[in-house]
DNA sequence: TTTCATTAAAGAAAAATTCCTTTAATGATT
DNA sequence: AATCATTAAAGGAATTTTTCTTTAATGAAA
């Protein structure tokens, strides 16, 4: 099924979730030397259904081969491209401090497209200085860099009570997506795309899972 | 996704996932004096259906009032109480590198109830360090200090190539909880809990909307 | 060559989750 | 006191996602 110059495929998000997942294991079968890896090796892999594999990779373009499975290369390549590893973007960072920082210091954003290539705070202890390369500025400063830049992600790492506000700064600024660490829900026109990421739900995930064992015992 | 064969779920993950939100946005509630909230209030807050919030909630232990909603501070206590925050329990951390690192100095953390003890590393350049006031050993240390100090959960954010390995010697600690930074999948035994908590997948999901967007242009 | 077993792929069925509708309750308004 | 409007809650419909089933292809083995 040719992809490329048909109309455009939803992708479900679950489907996006555990493709970086794939593509993980299948850098690990290239740098192995493996050639070839089948649904069911992914499958197993992932503790999910075989089936699952095979309907997720078909919306990308690679094309399995029976009885032999998907070229890992191919796979590796399909998959980067597919996940928008390959082009880069770039963002702004809000909250410079522990988690924020941390997002500063990871080399792994950069190499799955990600290139942070401004800090923002209002803690005078951080501002004037560089994380990993990376200035700290006033929040204030650089009202509508953003667009000179070329950037087209915010990151919000601020406490939870200023996220709406530093939001609504990124909207102003000319910002296409937000990432939010917060707990908070923001509000931004229909237009921004936002993708929140609480740490705090897997943790919650995780008690649930915990609590639920200890009571069933099984 | 999540585990494989019988899981006894009593509460969907989507709904733990909400969770952590409604309480943020309740703290802010109670914060301002505000007493109650109706399900409509957080569902505008949430941009999500009112209902949703209703089922939702009815897992926990609240009542709401009829055209009054949910008591703020009751509702602070039963969701923070529900997700298991309220009770601290221990961990390990595995990989004191950028993220690591970020994960040690984060207080929210310590706020919803995980304390981290100690931190494991190979590299000697952070080993004998403390982080946060939080001591980072040679990971082939301490091989069965976590029954000794009653450590329940396992941190993982060394390189995903690494993570199997790492996830053998949690197990072999006498771990119950695995929570999994990294890409790759692990694989332990079936009372072991893991929660794959993946950045890059949320990045996935963000490119994604991006691209579709600019290809829809309509 | 022929048979067999494994695989990808497509479609159907099942399960999970979200959304919609109805009902009853009750504070607010008149 | 009577009416109105908003709400929580419950049940069911719709949608989304996962799992199951079937089919066809083909490399490997006999």
């Amino acid at each position: 099924m040719v992809q490329s110059s048909k109309k455009i495929q939803v992708v479900p998000e679950p489907t996006i979730r555990r493709m970086p997942s794939y593509l993980a294991f299948a850098e690990g079968l290239l740098r192995k030397g493996q050639q070839f890896v089948s649904s069911t090796q992914i499958a197993n892999y992932m503790n999910i259904d075989p089936t699952q594999v095979t309907k997720d990779l078909s919306y990308t373009a690679i094309v399995g081969k029976t009885r032999v499975g998907y070229e890992v290369k191919a796979l590796v390549e399909v998959l980067s491209e597919f996940l928008g590893f390959t082009v880069m973007d770039n963002a702004f960072l809000v909250g410079a401090g522990s988690l924020g920082s941390a997002l500063l210091h990871d080399s792994g954003l950069s190499h799955f497209g990600l290139n942070i290539v401004a800090a923002f705070d209002v803690n005078s202890s951080t501002i004037g200085k560089k994380i990993n390369d990376i200035e700290v500025f006033h929040i204030d400063q650089f009202r509508d860099l953003s667009q000179e830049m070329n950037v087209i992600m915010g990151i919000i790492t601020v406490p939870a009570e200023n996220a709406q506000t530093v939001a609504d700064l990124m909207v102003a600024w000319g910002i296409k997506a937000i990432w939010n660490f917060t707990p908070a829900r923001i509000k931004v026109p229909d237009d921004i795309i936002v993708q929140n990421t609480t740490l705090y739900s897997n943790l919650a995930i995780i008690f649930n899972k915990l609590h639920n064992d200890r009571k069933e015992t099984r």
